[in-house]
DNA sequence: TTGTAAGCGTTATCAT
DNA sequence: ATGATAACGCTTACAA
């Protein structure tokens, strides 16, 4: 039934070059002392037959995968695909290859891919997740799987963390907004069910900062689809006639800014509306959105950068911090 | 130096259960044939061991990973991590892992490519790939990877393929404004350096349509930035004041759209734009983006279950076609 | 320089 | 129901 060849082994080229396996695994990991001659009669054969040596096999008497396990929550949005995207380049260029685990909202499921980082043998993984628990990332940590964990601070001896702060960045906003006394729309935070640890801290900070000052606020329960924001908001426009809102995605922003247009509004004299996780597209929309910033390629990029020092024990800095940047925009009012 | 614990073997699971291996392995894989009180006391040393099967040696035992290799070009589109997202849901469904490979466009990095992906030892892989060869999904397949292969078409005995079809709709699209007598913009075609073969082939339908009916079109070269591209577009807009534009991607076409009515242009009045492959963002950019729409988390999971057909010997249709649609929306006139 | 043989952690086929 | 033992394809001392 299998009519397609099957894997040639290192047995095979061995016999087929007359020589053994042990110069056949020299010829191919490039270890020297072997002569020019068998060197090159094994080539001739390895290029014959087709052989490609087994990963499986060589990480099993290696224990060395060059493997990275890769967990994020749903590949969906711009700015995982983003970072994913920086931890390529750099998983490319350092000759690593990449397994992808993706995480739901439920425990179980957590705890499943936590199981499967683990019996992947890979030799070290990043993990980006608002929904694994800290002793989540100990139990993989406990499998000697060296691990970056991405918004999450967590200590150890193997573990390295990049955090994000949005928190500063927010705060400064609403205090200028404060100043200015641009703040007599009221501030509405936009919740979404389930959209994990960051977002929560993020709107933590903002009822922080609202209760501090004495100041009345509103949580607004949104999914997290833009296509029904946009209609909760054109139900939202008929009653409500303003507002500030923080949203969590620039599609969320703009879904508000879409229907607040769209209910005779103007933006951002009656509605203004700031994104949490600004992309490029808070640049290509219109109006452009007022936007919190980090650069996800970069994060992606640095934590691959310091799972390989981590690899080598060289890991310095364990913990790492990404300052949001705020860039104001046309979606809100800068000076009264 | 290692101070953390080594990996739990099913050595030790043994030993400390007193039994031996077999019964361990009897015991992880439910194969039966255990009495209840030695499954019991194996389960407990399990737990209390914090024992975990390595996938490698299991691999290397029964030639089966459970892993999927996934081939793209870069992880930064939105359209590609759609489908990325659609193969991870059936793939968790299912219990596979995803091995990740990202292309670029050298012709040694697709080669180094496939040479990874057939060492990594993958069930399956799954190749939407612009870059890749014929030959090259011939070599992997030659090494027993049964594989699906997205936006090409390849026949073999262990090889599905889904293809797109933006023609037909393109064609519609520009014999429908022939016939409407609406093609008094000059049309242009937004040609995007080593954009892949999806794009060069609807550059093709454009240009042949164009050619058939003896009709002027422009190629007008465009980074693939959207920021470049504005930029670009507010030069081009000074000294041509209308247009029809066909661009791949919706940044693109909303940077065409921005840099006109920057200009002092009309959309869709002076300039008409339309996006090829359309995202959700067609929808929520304002004006809202005409474009042509495949689903491609439906691409993604199509592809993962035509894979597991494969796997199982039990493909039938191999071959499967997506038929892009389009929308008009806001970004074209719709009558004279 | 080259070969022999043990070992990596499982599964699977026999016996028992 | 349980236990030896070979096999999976490779690396790596160690011997020659």
């Amino acid at each position: 039934m299998d009519y397609l060849k099957d894997r040639v082994t290192i047995y095979e080229v061995a016999k087929a070059s007359g020589v053994s396996l042990a110069t056949v695994s020299r010829v191919i990991n490039k270890r020297g002392n072997v002569t020019d001659a068998t060197r090159k009669k094994v080539e001739a054969t390895i290029e014959r037959l087709g052989y490609k040596p087994s990963g499986l096999a060589r990480a099993l008497a290696t224990s060395v995968t060059t493997n990275i396990g890769v967990v994020i929550p749903s590949a969906n949005y711009v700015y995982i695909s983003n970072m994913l995207h920086g931890i390529t380049e750099v998983a490319k260029e350092k000759g690593f290859i990449l397994t992808l685990f993706v995480t739901s909202y439920s425990r179980e499921d957590a705890i499943s891919v936590v199981e499967k980082v683990i019996t992947s043998h890979v030799d070290g993984a990043i993990i980006f997740d608002d929904q694994l628990d800290k002793e989540d990332v100990e139990t993989i940590n406990s499998y000697s799987v060296p691990t970056i964990v991405i918004n999450n601070k967590i200590v150890g001896q193997r573990v390295g963390c990049i955090n994000f702060n949005h928190e500063h960045a927010l705060n400064e906003l609403l205090k200028e907004r404060k100043q200015k006394n641009i703040h007599h729309k009221p501030p509405v935070f936009l919740h979404v069910h389930n959209a994990g640890r960051l977002l929560s801290r993020i709107e933590k900070t903002f009822i922080k900062f609202h209760n501090d000052i004495d100041m009345s606020y509103r949580i607004f329960n949104v999914d997290d689809s833009s296509k029904r924001t946009y209609f909760d908001f054109l139900e939202f426009f008929k009653k409500n006639r303003n507002g500030f809102f923080v949203a969590y995605r620039d599609s969320i922003a703009a879904a508000i800014v879409n229907a607040a247009k769209d209910s005779g509004l103007e933006v951002p004299k009656d509605v203004e509306v700031v994104s949490i996780i600004g992309t490029k597209y808070a640049r290509i929309l219109r109006p452009n959105l007022s936007s919190f910033y980090i650069n996800m390629q970069e994060v992606g990029k640095r934590a691959m950068y310091m799972l390989i020092d981590l690899l080598k024990g060289e890991l310095i800095e364990k913990s790492y911090k990404f300052d949001a940047t705020y860039t104001a925009r046309e979606s809100t009012i800068e000076k009264e």
